[in-house]
DNA sequence: ACCTGAACACCGTTCAAGT
DNA sequence: ACCTGAACACCGTTCAAGT
């Protein structure tokens, strides 16, 4: 049995059986992702050329849940000529970001050390360049203001990522950080909720500045 | 010579030379480690329990040289009685963790695959925990403001660790995008002023509502 | 107490062999 | 074209042996 008629792997199905390794146990092995997919380890180089490859792979499937809004497939029935703002189509591009990462918080390591970007992903900055351009930002701006969510967006999520428990005060810790801890470490939802915060903070900072300038320029 | 008399490792020994190591190459194995150190692999062991020890002695020396404000070391001859405002005392705070991530670009993935802290990284919570609750924050907004900040600068210094290269548009981008990279990606210290126009949202948007607070509540 | 060398289980990848 | 088994170089860690 060296040959079956129907292939076993195909890219989408090690893709799938990956990251579905990763959720599970964090790890990811190439023995052990032979093993759940029934085949001898030496069979996925017919399909895969590395394991780096592999994590790309992972990395689009988890990117390609991102929805663009605005785009034919994301199945929003706008009400016609009232269209969202560009700050509100900026906070669902993030939020959907963020949330494709959330659905895989122990794969967010894994993309920290190998740092290709697909086309994925690409698909979602130029989302995000289509917003700020409508809101006025010039290239450059552009350029820096992608890149403050991009970073925002990544550290949330391997925040999100990393166990509660690491958040432990020692003795020498001061009042002002033990009280904070003690407030707000078991709030459900926390590391989503303080997401949304920050990014209305980013995003309302330049709807202000926006304006100002419309008021500067007489417009 | 198996013992010698003064011994040839220690833990700082061991933490300076991976972080050189990882400096270096990007790479860290522990035959690479014993090599730069003239010692053989398993010499390691006396003074070390495993590699994500020694990840977390590498996050300890990165860590130490961010300065506390405020604190006895760091060192500033400051104006009696006229201290700096607690926003100011986060800049500061925030610019130092930046930079002594971006002194280890390399470091940083390392970090993110281990999520333990170390008490040093803590000292540096303990301190923006105190400077906001200068500014007014209750303990459940401290919490949040400092996974903000955290989460922002984590993101900020993995994107600046990622060569510029990954940036590219590819056929399917739109001007929006390919203006953006064009007018940015080469200018110089883009990642650090990037992160710097980032904080400034962040902090001013604290600012704007600690002062709205203030007339709201009639002080 | 601290270094060495041999040993173990395991990993990613290659490649000739099979159909 | 696609799967297998054997093989290779390498890794992290342990441990008895030396001083």
């Amino acid at each position: 049995m060296a040959r079956p008629r129907t292939p076993k792997l195909s890219r989408p199905g090690i893709a799938a059986a990956a990251l579905d390794l990763v959720d599970r146990t964090g790890e990811f092995t190439i023995p052990a992702l032979a093993a759940a997919l029934r085949v001898s380890p030496s069979s996925l180089y017919n399909h895969v050329c590395s394991k780096a490859d592999i994590v790309e792979l992972m990395r689009g499937t988890a990117m390609s849940a991102v929805a663009i809004p605005g785009s034919e497939d994301d199945g929003g029935a706008r009400a016609p000529g009232k269209g969202p703002s560009w700050s509100d189509t900026l906070r669902e591009i993030a939020i959907g970001y963020l949330d494709s990462y959330a659905r895989h918080p122990r794969l967010i390591p894994l993309l920290t050390a190998y740092t290709v970007r697909d086309a994925t992903t690409l698909r979602v900055y130029d989302a995000m360049a289509r917003a700020l351009a409508a809101g006025g930002f010039d290239p450059a701006a552009r350029l820096r203001a992608v890149t403050i969510l991009d970073s925002f967006i990544l550290g949330s999520a391997l925040d999100a990522a990393a166990p509660a428990v690491v958040w432990e005060a020692d003795e020498a810790a001061s009042d002002e950080f033990t009280q904070a801890l003690a407030a707000g470490l078991d709030e459900p939802d926390r590391a989503r909720r303080t997401f949304l915060e920050g990014l209305d903070l980013i995003l309302d900072g330049w709807a202000a500045r926006a304006e100002t300038d419309r008021s500067t320029l007489g417009v």
